[in-house]
DNA sequence: CCGGTAAAAGAACGAACGTTCATTTAATTG
DNA sequence: CAATTAAATGAACGTTCGTTCTTTTACCGG
């Protein structure tokens, strides 16, 4: 056989990067060979090549396009005339809204990076520092402006990301949880820990 | 070559795990070879085989020995007499000192359960269910008693648990702040995050 | 001190790996 | 409609993989 009918390079390329996510994300990115990528694309080996230059590749793009989306959107949201509490808030909204319909992206994105060559490596590095930028500058504002009592912002910055990075590991879509009902939790859990006093106005 | 003078068993094996711990959490299972943990034993690959049946295995016994090591070093620290916010800070600061010097086994015991074939996957999972229980189990104290204000249990503690896992992705043993400091930090925070009232008290 | 066992080396196994290549056929372009 | 290009196949490349096996040597109990 040779070429397919109705086979179209770009729907190839899109349909190699989709497929791949699920499987990188479920066995790692060493354990996933270009075999089984193209099984599930539904191809042979060899014409994987056609559209991606190596394995290598495959995951740097998975990673690249996951931050560039991620922080695209978070550019999108808003904030301007936020007071800090406000922007924690939206910016827990959003992520939790962001990333629990992105499981597979955000788990590579977290776990893989070890995984990536030195020049992939830095690409990515870089974004992912420019999104715990965000969470640092809001509590700054939040600690000049007095709203927030926190003791050092790099450390409640890491700590508000490590528990949102959290609960992609445990969150089910059919669990006891609304996708609304844990926004909320951890809205409140979150404004808490950065010292925010919630008095009253948000016991959900 | 054949048997080397001074080679015993016992040692070689212990020296298997030592070597195999940083390559896994470095480069992660599946791209970590028997010939690459044979190098670092300083050893031929087939000599593996002498005292560990598997690669498998090996991660199964790292992740294991992880999980028994954390879990029965909860056990000797004694909560009885205390608050729940006491046993919360207790925890913080354990979890904290007992993780940030076993950083590889943290990491590995979290990333590596894919890696597990069913019957591993089992045992390591029924231990960190163990270890997540004790969180829920110290919340709910400090709801029943009062002391904390938090709207879900369960969502509670796997907030506290997800920071404080993340601590092992940015701790630095050179870095701008001790251990110490971390803890005091971190101890505040997640006070703060179950709705405890430290009102002038955890002002450090 | 001798026989058995433990611990190593090193070669070898088949299978799987990422990648390349010649070839064939569909789609597109002039 | 002919020529070119795009997209696939399937075989093959040289490596590396986890594991097994034979052989050699050190250690140890009688």
């Amino acid at each position: 056989m040779a070429r397919l009918k109705g086979s179209v390079g770009s729907r190839t390329k899109a349909s190699i990067q989709e497929k791949a996510l699920p499987l990188i994300a479920q066995y790692g990115y060493a354990a996933v060979s270009m075999r089984m990528i193209a099984d599930a694309v539904g191809v042979n080996v060899g014409a994987l090549y056609n559209h991606v230059p190596s394995k290598q590749q495959i995951l740097v793009l998975l990673m690249s396009d996951h931050m560039d989306g991620l922080l695209a959107a978070w550019d999108a949201v808003d904030i301007e005339d936020m007071t800090p509490a406000q922007m924690l808030e939206s910016f827990v909204r959003f992520h939790i809204s962001y990333n629990i319909t992105r499981a597979d992206d955000v788990f590579i994105s977290f776990m893989e990076l070890r995984s990536l060559e030195p020049e992939g490596h830095n690409r990515i590095e870089k974004k992912r520092k420019a999104y715990e930028e965000v969470v640092r500058k809001i509590i700054r504002e939040g600690q000049k402006s007095g709203q927030f009592n926190v003791e050092d912002a790099h450390v409640a910055a890491m700590s508000v990301l490590g528990s949102l990075i959290g609960v992609n590991t445990w969150y089910r879509a059919r669990g006891r949880l609304s996708k609304a009902k844990i926004e909320d939790y951890y809205v409140a859990i979150l404004l808490r820990s950065v010292g925010y006093d919630t008095e009253g106005k948000t016991d959900v």
